[in-house]
DNA sequence: AAGGCGACCAACCGCCGTCCC
DNA sequence: GGGGACGGCGGTTGGTCGCCT
């Protein structure tokens, strides 16, 4: 509490990363793992402070990270879960695997206020407060408040079932039994799966594309190459195209960007997985980079409630399963104490 | 053609929670 | 138990781009 900023120190470079840096961190990572990134300035001499190279780990170069256009279905996710969690990004995004935190809150900043706004223009005030209305009017009394959170919470999950009936073949979305978190991931025992090196690539021809154009432009080049690639299957060669190929060679690209000899406590972790990968098998990289999102949600988020009764009721077929009471009770007693 | 303006997004800032000594 | 170190998170900023006038 009060600590100076890291990023005080002298000689820290700020301001956009180049690939270079971006090169260097990766292959600090690929070697070390994530996690200890206080060692990571000091350890590869990059100029960053330590919250730099994390954000920039895992806003940017981390596999798995699904740029460009969001899904209708995502899009959906959002607001859904923004009106159940509140602006509690990285817990949103731990349903969205393939999406940062700071990707889902840009986007809804940009985008999803807006358009909200527009559907539902009295509605603003609601929106980012979590469940809508209930700060509006604090001094509503207990017995409104209670019937007013029915409504809310029958009304959240009607919609957010809908939402997930809608694409439930194509959801990135947990399943149910993924959702149960029943630790199934073993210590250990975490597969890197080929296509971790697609996405590593993917992100490391990102970034070497940016470095052959050798432009100041390199940002905003480096997105929309993704935003291209992202709706496809991207392929090593695709990316060996991109990035020209007098560098780096595929091979080469996937060696730097393998990451099957990780094998740092870190990444062993393996916290309770409640994001099994269900189609680019990049669990261990979601894990390691929001571990406990969804359980820091729960805590903090509305009701403080067990995680697993939430996402039952949230996911569970039909919604039955968990009794309304049952996550009244959860909200009242813990969640709305302080409002009483 | 050029200036204004809004959209977009990467990165920074500051606070908080947890861990460890 | 206290305090510092560290990681994580959400809000905000600043740079760049594209569209419009």
């Amino acid at each position: 509490m009060g600590r100076p900023p890291c990023c005080d120190k002298i000689g820290m470079k700020k301001g956009p990363w180049t690939p270079e840096e971006d090169i260097i961190l990766v292959s600090y990572i690929q070697e070390h793992g994530p996690g200890n990134w206080r060692a990571v300035p000091t350890n590869t001499g990059l100029l960053r402070c330590s919250k730099s190279c994390r954000l920039r780990w895992t806003n940017y170069l981390r596999p798995g990270i699904k740029r460009g256009n969001f899904t209708d279905h995502e899009e959906k996710m959002i607001i859904h879960l923004q009106a159940l969690l509140g602006n509690r990004w990285a817990a949103i995004a731990s349903y969205l695997p393939q999406r940062t935190d700071n990707d889902i809150k840009n986007y809804w900043n940009t985008h999803l206020k807006k358009k909200l706004k527009k559907l539902q223009p009295g509605l603003d005030e609601g929106v980012g407060n979590g469940f809508p209305g209930l700060q509006q009017q604090p001094s509503i009394s207990k017995g409104q408040w209670e019937r007013r959170l029915q409504t809310d919470i029958h009304t959240a999950r009607q919609a957010l079932c809908e939402a997930l009936s809608l694409e439930n073949k194509s959801s990135d979305l947990p399943n149910n039994s993924s959702l149960k978190r029943s630790s199934s991931s073993s210590p250990g025992g975490v597969q890197v799966q080929s296509s971790s090196y697609v996405w590593s690539t993917e992100n490391v021809s990102r970034l070497l594309q940016g470095w052959m154009r050798n432009s100041p432009k390199t940002s905003r080049s480096n997105s929309d190459a993704t935003q291209n690639s992202s709706n496809l299957e991207y392929s090593v060669s695709s990316s060996a195209a991109g990035a020209g190929n007098d560098t780096i060679s595929p091979e080469a690209l996937e060696s730097l960007l393998s990451f099957e000899t990780c094998s740092t406590p870190e990444m062993s972790r393996s916290p309770p997985s409640s994001l099994e990968d269900n189609e680019n098998n990049l669990g261990i990289f979601q894990e390691e980079s929001k571990p406990g999102a969804v359980e820091a949600a729960a805590g903090a988020a509305a009701a403080q409630a067990p995680l697993s009764v939430l996402e039952k009721w949230l996911f569970e077929e039909g919604g039955n399963q968990v009794q309304e009471e049952d996550m009244l009770d959860i909200s009242l007693d813990d969640e709305t104490a302080e409002f009483f």
